[in-house]
DNA sequence: TTTGCTCATACGCATAAGCGTATGTACTGA
DNA sequence: TCAGTACATACGCTTATGCGTATGAGCAAA
């Protein structure tokens, strides 16, 4: 078991707690998370790598992209983590408002337009099926 | 509201997560703490200001003394976090044995000898109940 | 192969965090 | 008033963390 002070460490981070806010709404490919965090990319990259060693998002490559969603663990520490992040929109510096970026972004098509696929998204917007390019 | 990623900063070091353990069996001044923990006064006294700060713990001054425990705080995150702590012995290093070090020396009186009063000081056997601060 | 794209990571730097030591503050009792 | 105790904090140091930039790895299509 990873350590506790390590799940903390990760959580310490407010770009750290606004990337897994944008995860509560499923799966997302690294650029998606790029654009609408309004960050560069190695810093993106570099604080999902510092969530993934946490234990809390697990990533699935799928041709040139990477996504990543939260992972469900079985460990009691990070499983209740999750359900806090579940109810947390409000403790969560910007999440809202990155939430309702997502979802604009996401009803104009603008969003990352390149990603070919989602398997676990539930956008407000029904037409994220239309995603496919 | 003070920052949740302050929150979680302030549960990524070993040393205060061993402090918070700790404060389940009630309240401690600072000299035990110090004892049971091995640490040095003005190391137990630096984390125990970022415990406080952070709203987590709330002190007590009474004499020399100042006596540490636990503070239920009515915010969201920080009243989950107690909630955590209560199940999560065994996700602190060493919780147990410090747990295991404070009670032994609470039954042969050799723990802070000095300290005049506790009054929220129980035995492991009725720690469970009596927490009502 | 070459080009172009996504993503991960090494590098150098600036800042933050943690530590021991030393000192300051508040209190007690002689 | 003075010495002694408990606790907090300033100081200097070392290490850890976060950042932008640059580079490398992996993949897909030309």
């Amino acid at each position: 078991m990873k350590k506790t002070s390590e799940l903390f460490k990760a959580l310490a981070d407010e770009t750290r707690l606004r990337i897994l806010a944008l995860l509560t709404r499923g799966e997302l490919c690294v650029c998606e998370l790029t654009t609408v965090l309004g960050v560069g990319q190695s810093k993106a990259s570099r604080h999902l790598a510092v969530l993934r060693n946490a234990g809390l998002v697990t990533d699935r490559r799928h041709g040139m992209w990477v996504y990543y969603s939260l992972a469900k663990s079985g460990d009691f520490s990070r499983d209740l983590i999750l359900e806090w992040l579940a109810r947390a929109e409000e403790a969560i510096p910007s999440a809202a408002e990155d939430l309702g970026i997502l979802d604009r972004s996401r009803a104009q098509g603008t969003g990352c337009a390149a990603c070919p696929d989602y398997t676990a998204i539930d956008s407000p917007a029904e037409s994220a099926s239309a995603k496919g390019k």
